[in-house]
DNA sequence: TATTCTTACGTTGTACACATCTTGTATGTC
DNA sequence: GACATACAAGATGTGTACAACGTAAGAATA
């Protein structure tokens, strides 16, 4: 299947009926979503660790030479996601408990300060945004399909993140967010964690956030993320050992 | 000048006498040195903000062709450094004094952080180092060129990020400090700030940390950091307006 | 049969030619 | 003389051929 740049996502045709004055950036958001795809794959463990990427298949995929695939396979290298050794191929990597561990110490911690350093306090459009993905996660809840439901903790994940202004705190946050999520995932399908559960959880942990918005506490929106992020890891050491 | 890859820093020639077991890792190693070899040269504004850094050029210079410098800008361009647009050039980046303060901001937080997550005890070596650091701090002091100065300064700040064992907050926080430094200097260059001033304070800041050091308070010592950084940043915004 | 060497294949890394884009300059025109 | 236009030069982005490298299969041998 060739990976149509044009009608998904590009602004090359823009939906709206407006000249193109920035239809030229296309150059970059091609990188960046090429790059948003195949870190969502990875995340959905549609390419599980081990996984061996092939660039010539990528570039084929996406209709473009190796280059820009290279280009993109690196970033995705930085951020831990991938590793490429020479002759080998390029590999989607995995972490034992204790890596996985670190960066969850520090998760916790980066996740409090999303209510206390450059705050925004959520209008109303949020508000409701948020409404309807709580109703959302209430639905999902009855299908529960692992990948759906990651595909949807996604979602709420970068809804959220929009209560800071601070920009590369965001970013850092999305780092640790794909570096953690799919590891878990993986750990919990492994460990036979009930997964169900772990979905009431999350629609409890949603309610919950829902209250603390509603009431503008931000800090509290984020000491609940905090407690369910320290949480969830904690089960999952438990089921683990 | 040639940029003799063989005798600086590349393990391809081990200095110690072993028979080069490792030295097939000389492919991300090169990388890994000419990324570390031009952020540095960004971050002691040998490459100011603003300037054109020809892709050309510096394939020359490190004795490769483009396809391995464009493989480290795009490294620095993930990490903000550098913006590279088509036809014009690969720009070093500038930051306005609301962008600073939003990376200062996130960086005093996590500064407070390395005391406290995953710390490490320093051991007797470490001690040893940090008192020569202070001592060659005193010298530095008199001579005050900003270059090496702020040589210095990046020195001492690696050597403190080996208090945590947390490699994600180490790799975030380096990140930050590459982030902030060169703007640091350059706006108070500009700003006429006494910098005379600034590096009897930062000794000062070495000599408590030194003390806390010796107590083996960590928490301490990430405490004089934050308490630091915030100040220098402060005095910044105040001389500035 | 076990073991070692060789060899072929697929992968990533590099170099280079070319496409595409931007900008400054020069030229023609009013 | 002012302004618009065309063009040339140089930059990054892309595609492709080849080199470097690791792995696994297979053959040769003890």
């Amino acid at each position: 299947m060739p990976y149509d740049a044009g009608t998904t996502w590009g602004p090359t045709v823009n939906d709206l009926g407006m000249p193109d004055m920035n239809a030229r950036l296309t150059v970059r958001d091609r990188n960046g979503a090429m790059h948003q795809e195949i870190r969502q794959r990875i995340c959905l463990l549609d390419y599980a660790p081990g996984t061996r990427l092939s660039e010539a298949a990528l570039a084929q995929e996406f209709g473009t030479s190796r280059t820009p695939i290279r280009r993109v396979l690196a970033q995705l290298e930085d951020e831990g996601l991938v590793q490429s050794r020479h002759g080998v191929g390029t590999i989607v990597t995995d972490a034992d408990i204790n890596e996985l561990a670190q960066v969850y110490r520090l998760r916790v911690e980066l996740t409090e300060l999303v209510g206390r350093v450059d705050p925004v306090i959520p209008g109303v459009e949020f508000l409701d945004r948020f409404d309807r993905l709580v109703a959302r996660g209430a639905e999902i809840i009855k299908s529960a399909s692992p990948h759906e439901f990651t595909r949807f903790d996604m979602e709420v994940f970068h809804a959220l993140l929009e209560l800071t202004a601070n920009e590369p705190l965001r970013q850092t946050l999305e780092r640790l967010y794909f570096q953690t999520k799919r590891i878990w995932l993986k750990t919990a399908i492994e460990a036979q964690l009930d997964l169900e559960e772990e979905f009431r959880i999350f629609h409890h942990e949603l309610e919950a956030i829902q209250l603390a918005l509603r009431s503008c506490d931000l800090q509290a929106v984020a000491h609940i993320q905090r407690a369910h992020i320290s949480m969830s890891f904690k089960r999952l050491q438990l089921q683990n050992t």
